[in-house]
DNA sequence: AGGGGTGGTAAGTAAGTACTTACTTTGCGC
DNA sequence: GCGCAAAGTAAGTACTTACTTACCACCCCT
């Protein structure tokens, strides 16, 4: 096998390696066997273990394979249709961790063990998400169409909901037994509930609209 | 220092540093070096680092500082006080948070390592919750109080809120630069969102009420 | 044909690792 | 003061860890 070649298998294998035991529950043997070398042919690519590792955080975080949140919902912030915003956002994000589950446990490990590349990553994606939603809330606000909130408890709200689902689906609950639902349908009723609330306020002449609510005992969800 | 006493100790520490490194991150021997004395003391205590890690998640997860969700919250679900009863909810989880923070970390640590005793913290605590909080939502919906949308989705959503917060707090943004929001503040805001939603579809003769949202630009919030 | 770079390994090393054993100290009832 | 259990330790054991060294086999190029 030639070189390159060999450095992304051991990298493929690495990360799912890492992602499930984590950075000291992954011996350089058992990467080594997975990718069916020996330990040195690993250290023959990665000078230490811990090279190897950046490695890995990096082409995840920084790699071409990242998605771009602000390309997927830039014409509906243009627009300013709220809706298509929070729910386009949302099933992207929802998408891109179904398409990466291990994406997520490599960099719940990191953050845990206190890596620097952690905070990369937060300083990277999350921050620059965080002014871009906050922006555009502000916006709407001053528009008025929307009430007065805080606009980073909001992105907050919003957020916590995307990614605890995606936490729920990838770590806590993978045989979504509390809830099993498309990412459509998810994205759709977070941004619902972001937008409208559950709260019945409305008479009936005056129904909710585009963002119509998941019905009621949908086969999606099964109870266990 | 008598038995139980030292055995206490040594479980206080190992609790903080198993809830910074992890389990296979952490060493025997810092362990007893953070308690002061020889490894032997440790493994007297307790017969292997498998069980002195069980003890401690044990003693967390099923312990008596557990808090109880439903104690909370138990008044406000009979008066059907929809923003009493997730304000109450969220407030009382998050100031739990705020006064146990090794704990969120030591649970993340053990559903990453597929430890089985996340899975049992997870039925005992957290399906219950959902089905506690999906029951009312149910309830509040035939009394025509909350619109048609899956009650597990919307217990998703505000468990999401919540949950995500604390995350934020302990783990990815302990220096509060994002959001610097006191829990109060961030109960009222998260139930408000929940039950409202941020859309202004209302007049001004028709005021939010009771869940007056967090003002702008509240000293709360730092940009840093 | 032969030299050299590349892909690969077997067999190390030194420093941990969890856990044990054999032993000493300490406090306390009598 | 004495006996004795509990509290405590120094110095192991057997094994694993990250990382190295010395060496082999193939293949391409002139």
């Amino acid at each position: 096998m030639a070189g390159e070649e060999r450095r992304m298998q051991i990298l493929r294998l690495a990360v799912s390696l890492f992602s499930q035991r984590g950075f000291s529950g992954t011996t350089t043997r058992e990467i080594a066997q997975a990718a069916g070398v020996s330990e040195a042919m690993v250290f023959r690519h990665f000078a230490t273990k811990e090279e190897l590792y950046n490695a890995i955080l990096d082409h995840k975080a920084c790699g071409d394979s990242s998605f771009d949140p602000f390309a997927v919902v830039a014409d509906a912030v243009q627009r300013k249709d709220d809706r298509a915003v929070f729910e386009g956002l949302a099933f992207s994000a929802l998408e891109h961790h179904d398409r990466d589950p291990e994406f997520h446990r490599l960099l719940l490990h990191a953050a845990l063990e206190r890596h620097e590349l952690a905070e990369i990553f937060w300083e990277r994606n999350v921050r620059p998400l965080y002014e871009f939603l906050g922006d555009y809330v502000r916006t709407r606000q001053s528009d008025g169409g929307m009430i007065a909130i805080e606009p980073a408890v909001v992105v907050r709200a919003f957020i916590g909901m995307v990614i605890h689902h995606s936490l729920n689906n990838t770590l806590w609950d993978p045989k979504r037994s509390l809830l099993n639902i498309s990412n459509e349908a998810a994205a759709r009723s977070f941004a619902g509930i972001l937008l409208d609330g559950i709260n019945n306020q409305r008479t009936l002449e005056q129904p909710i609209g585009a963002g119509n609510p998941v019905p009621l005992d949908t086969p999606e969800t099964i109870e266990k």
